[in-house]
DNA sequence: TATGAATGAGAATTCATTCAT
DNA sequence: AATGAATGAATTCTCATTCAT
């Protein structure tokens, strides 16, 4: 069902990733670079893509889309809300530099930069598979969260969906900062994103 | 006590902004540009700012620091922390441009562009004036809302500070949305952020 | 006597030549186009040529030489110089991309492009062929025509190849222009390249 | 009256004509082999042409005004046709690479070439100074021979015309043959073309 | 024998930065 | 002090040619 990508496509996909994971700038990002890390010609590269900015948007996309999918097939192991959201917490922290392509996929969605506009172009092409984004997961637990209850507002679902998406934001930015490097700062920020998630979803 | 700006500097910046508010990609922008816009000589950039990156991170941080400056002042006149919390989030409908650029500001705290690191060393240098970032005004509301609380603990006030800053970032993302250019939806989602900032600061 | 060609080299040769028709710059064809018009992988083609500016030097080449011997055939039909100019003309009429290619042909042969030299090879290669260029039909008529005449001097021979080709080319100049398109103007002109040939063919 | 042109587009001008007199392919230049030969950097010569096609079409045209402009100065000292035809012969003769460069401009009129195309536009663009071109020479010249005369229709001009300048293009060609390097056979050649040429204008 | 995927050298173009005026 | 013309390093993208299948 879900598309097929040739092995060339998925070594730019994988060089992109991992450039942008050792630091690097993906405004500023060659195609030499991403070639080369890809282990292939640049002309081959051009053959997949159409210019530099779709290498990138596409890799983006791609990789934010599989961690997803992971993330969700995770969660719905888990039993309560309160184990989901542990879940994901404890997936992000150990996979810092995929949560952060989330997070950094989710900002581009929002600013001005030639490879964001693409990428919004790619969203828009791929509608369906773009269900699996991270607002979007939110959004499917909480409508499974929400099933057995009398309905509520649609615009009360949007905000909590925003809220606990901007909770998830919260912890992807905590994880950069030194100072939670400690595991013991870390656990109680956890906690308490945790505890704060469940309250509000109580609260509604 | 603040730091004298020359009246080509102020230019660059006043530039610099108008060209962000007016959906310029920041990672794109050309020196030519920039002057162009700022109505001096490229010659004459050169000999206040060191580098292309340097005239935008610093334009970028003065911007978001004059407009925290006001936020913060206009927030002191309003009673208690609703009116406080929906003075800001109407400040920032009214402010779109100016919000976003805070809120790039933010993110570009956390990504890898040439850009963001010369901010983040001219946040590093300009600790003090830095206290006047967004996260900084939360953290002060927050101060000034619990001086007459028995004391809080640390991880606790960074936690709310944190998640406060996040649902302001998220309204931030939300504006732009098309669906909320409607006026009811938006007032909706006002209400209920306030609401819910409200009850997590009475929750801890 | 004359060389074999192989299918896959006349496949080339009418592609080079659709595509010259077509309106494509022949300093500009890539070998893709060339080998996807003719049908056939690009690495077949190389087993036939060399490189790319073989394939179109002989493709001008081929193209020249067969259009040349068509027209010096159906000019052997016609009773005097006369009806054979005549039958030449309206012959360029009807096959202006034909003629055009001959006539670029010739252009080429005094320029400095690639392909030029490469045609220039050809054409010292292949020697009893070339005879059968366009300047060199118009040697042939005429001397068919001086016969029964007592001996003309080289020089004026040569003149007067010389003076019937630059007409033909005149003739296929005005053949492009949009004011020729008129039926009346056109034959007009006709009329007057030929009584101008059979004049200065009296004259000398 | 006539436009300025500045000193960097003069030695681009320069630069053009030069390779080509050394026998560059005009097609294949590159844009660091005119800007070398021109002395100055690649990037100014962008700041004066918008891209490379635009340099060399506009070579060409300045160089073809030019030296038609020479040329027609030059004649107008001529006592009669006869005089005039072989001053301008004489003076190809001795500038080959100048006359060349004027005969490949009007091949470029006619062909697909990118450049060609560019430099149709400029003459459309510049169709005042355009009347310098070798076929207005022509016009002007047999405007001011047959002044005293009785009206000549339209179209018996226009065939004089193309018939003269095709006939002067021949030569053009013929310069460049091994065959007519020896002094006897050019200057044989020469006066049938003179006599041909007259003998044209006098039966018309 | 025929193919076309893969390659990388090479060309056009841009733009940060310098420096003579 | 201010300027903007000039520069060339760096980058994107193309396409002739090769070679494994």
């Amino acid at each position: 069902m879900s598309k097929e990508y040739s092995s060339k496509e998925i070594a730019i996909y994988k060089a992109v990733v991992e450039l942008f994971e050792e630091g690097a700038d993906l405004n500023n990002l060659t195609v030499a670079e991403i070639t080369g890390k890809a282990g292939i010609g640049k002309g081959t590269a051009y053959a997949y893509f159409s210019d530099k900015e779709e290498m990138i948007a596409k890799a983006l996309f791609y990789n934010s889309k599989s961690f997803c999918e992971q993330l969700y097939k995770g969660m719905l192991k888990e039993k309560d809300l309160y184990a989901k959201v542990n879940y994901v917490l404890l997936k992000m922290e150990r996979q810092i530099p995929k949560a952060d392509c989330i997070f950094r996929f989710t900002n581009m969605m929002s600013d001005n930069s030639t490879i964001s506009k693409r990428i919004r172009d790619i969203v828009r092409e791929e509608v369906l598979s773009a269900k699996m984004s991270a607002v979007n997961i939110v959004k499917k637990v909480l409508e499974d969260e929400f099933m057995d209850r009398e309905t509520t507002s649609e615009d009360k679902m949007e905000y909590l969906v925003l809220s606990i998406y901007s909770k998830l934001l919260c912890y992807a930015m905590v994880l950069k900062e030194d100072k939670y490097k400690q595991e013991e700062k870390l656990s109680a920020m956890r906690a308490l994103i945790i505890d704060g998630i469940c309250r509000e979803v109580r609260a509604i």
